[in-house]
DNA sequence: ATGTCTCTGTTACAGAGA
């Protein structure tokens, strides 16, 4: 089973693109993050004609994420429990009966020290107490999203320039990260892909800023993460990037991520 | 490196968000 997590930026603008990536590369899950439109808007049919089931949690304008899946997507739910929000951010649900899966947008953050920066942290908590909660399931879990943290130097392009003052990088989003792992996740990509003494790792960058012309450059950052719990660590086969997709006409201003679980 | 892309509200751009 090949599991995507994909922040589209729009999946109106971007739905060209999605269709290529389905036809070329033939995941059987996909998460999407940024869908960027109403629940109601949502083109089930063009994903139902290639196999696929789908669920859409959205909201106008902004945010809003989705999962379509080869299998039968069983009792999706929508938000963090217990976090309220207006922001549609989070949403999960079984495959088949065999794994879960979760599509999670963290807020950006903006800025260190303001209000979008501390409700970052507030979700990233809730976040936390939920993946908590989930660990009691005795299913393969696979968490995925653009989580909008970069855990460490070498998921960088250049870690002087993003250091601890900036967003993305700030010591309070890594070290939430990092007790998200402490649960009992894994970050699937950082397994697969050890970084020898921090270096960057740019094969496994999932983000460009359009900005900076981040592309272009070879600036990228790894902020789009694939989490597992044991039961799903123990099924992850192979996993990576697919980086030339940022490279297409139109793209988004992330990468697909993919892992390949035996399933 | 205040730059680029996408959205809305309104119908050629400004403002928000990333």
């Amino acid at each position: 089973m090949k599991i995507v997590t994909w922040n589209v930026n729009s999946l109106r603008a971007r739905l060209p693109s999605i269709l290529r990536y389905l036809d070329e590369y033939a995941p059987d899950v996909v998460l999407f993050q940024e869908i960027k439109m109403l629940t109601e808007m949502f083109p089930h049919d063009v994903f139902e004609e290639r196999g696929y089931s789908t669920h859409a949690f959205g909201q106008k304008t902004y945010n809003g994420v989705a999962i379509i899946a080869k299998g039968n997507i069983e009792d999706p739910q929508d938000n963090v429990p217990t976090f309220e929000d207006v922001q549609a951010r989070y949403t999960e649900a079984y495959i088949d009966g065999k794994v879960k899966v979760a599509s999670v947008y963290v807020p950006n953050g903006e800025d260190l020290g303001t209000e979008k920066y501390a409700y970052k942290l507030r979700f990233l908590e809730a976040f936390e107490s939920h993946l908590q909660d989930l660990l009691k399931e005795d299913v393969p879990l696979c968490i995925g999203g653009d989580f909008n943290i970069a855990p460490g130097d070498a998921d960088v392009y250049d870690p002087k320039r993003w250091n601890e003052k900036r967003i993305l990088c700030s010591p309070p989003e890594r070290e939430a990260y990092q007790r998200l792992l402490s649960l009992g996740y894994i970050d699937a990509l950082d397994v697969l892909n050890p970084s020898e003494d921090n270096t960057p790792r740019p094969e496994i960058f999932t983000w460009w800023d359009y900005r900076t012309r981040g592309w272009d450059r070879g600036h990228g950052l790894r902020i789009d993460h694939l989490l597992l719990n044991s039961q799903g660590h123990q099924l992850l086969k192979d996993g990576g990037v697919h980086r030339d997709i940022r490279g297409w006409e139109r793209p988004s201003d992330h990468g697909p991520v993919w892992i390949k679980l035996d399933v």
